[in-house]
DNA sequence: CCGGATCCGTTTCGATACTG
DNA sequence: CAGTATCGAAACGGATCCGG
């Protein structure tokens, strides 16, 4: 809990789960702008919680990626709660692929969320993304 | 989501929602220790941004009442997940109330403690407790 | 008394510059 | 490109004070 009630943390979490970022540059250029230094500080923060690793590339010493632990891709659930909430209920933006997912079934959402990450892909990011999966089978449904 | 990125707001929306505080002074005697400007600035925070609402009364001005509106009355599910992530699945304390609920069915937690909130409750605080009631019924499925 | 404002030393932030 | 160094600005939080 002490972790999530850091707005920069949330926001790293949000990045790697949601939009499949890993490296430090992709961090940087979030929207919110963090600083690296807070950045670096916060990425160390959330390694030494065990909630994500750093794994620097053998081959090249500048390339390193982050990644969601077991206890970090449990924080899923609540991401997605913080979504929810985040929007209100309101309905403002139909293209927004949030918009899409909250008209889905949410343990359907979930499921295929987490399943994404745990094979290195994310929610949105990504060729692979749960969410391209959870339309393509959306299609096929109906 | 930006309020819930600030961890004095959710420690608020936590002691207001799961123990059924509603006072300056109960806010103030947190196990966390927040300091008075601190409080009083997060919760006119709160305030300003709809998701709780202070009303003093009339009859002694010194008596002033914080409550949740239906916009952090609808905070309730992230809440619950934040508990539950930060429990970590790890059984630890069976006399732990976060424990029990855990237990119990996501759904009919979630309602139950809705309902406590709106007539004035809280998950765990009071005599009318949404965890007393849903414990009541456990028995009485049994 | 209780809710809150004021003050103040300390910590943290965030932005830019810099290094390997 | 990953991360440090630095520094002024802002926020913190703890103690104390004030008004109804």
């Amino acid at each position: 809990m002490e972790t999530f009630g850091d707005s920069w943390s949330l926001l790293i979490m949000r990045d790697l789960l949601t939009l499949g970022k890993h490296t430090f540059g992709e961090f940087l250029r979030s929207e919110e702008r963090i600083g690296p230094s807070v950045l670096a500080d916060r990425l160390a923060r959330l390694e030494r919680g065990g909630i994500i690793v750093r794994t620097p590339s053998e081959t090249d010493a500048r390339k390193v990626t982050y990644s969601a632990t077991e206890r970090g891709i449990a924080a899923i659930p609540l991401l997605y709660e913080a979504a929810r909430w985040g929007m209100g209920g309101v309905r403002m933006d139909t293209d927004d692929p949030w918009e899409a997912v909250m008209a889905m079934d949410r343990d359907e959402v979930l499921a295929a969320w987490h399943r994404a990450v745990r094979e290195g892909g994310s929610l949105f990011g990504g060729e692979e993304s749960a969410f391209a999966r959870l339309r393509a089978r959306e299609r096929v449904v109906r």
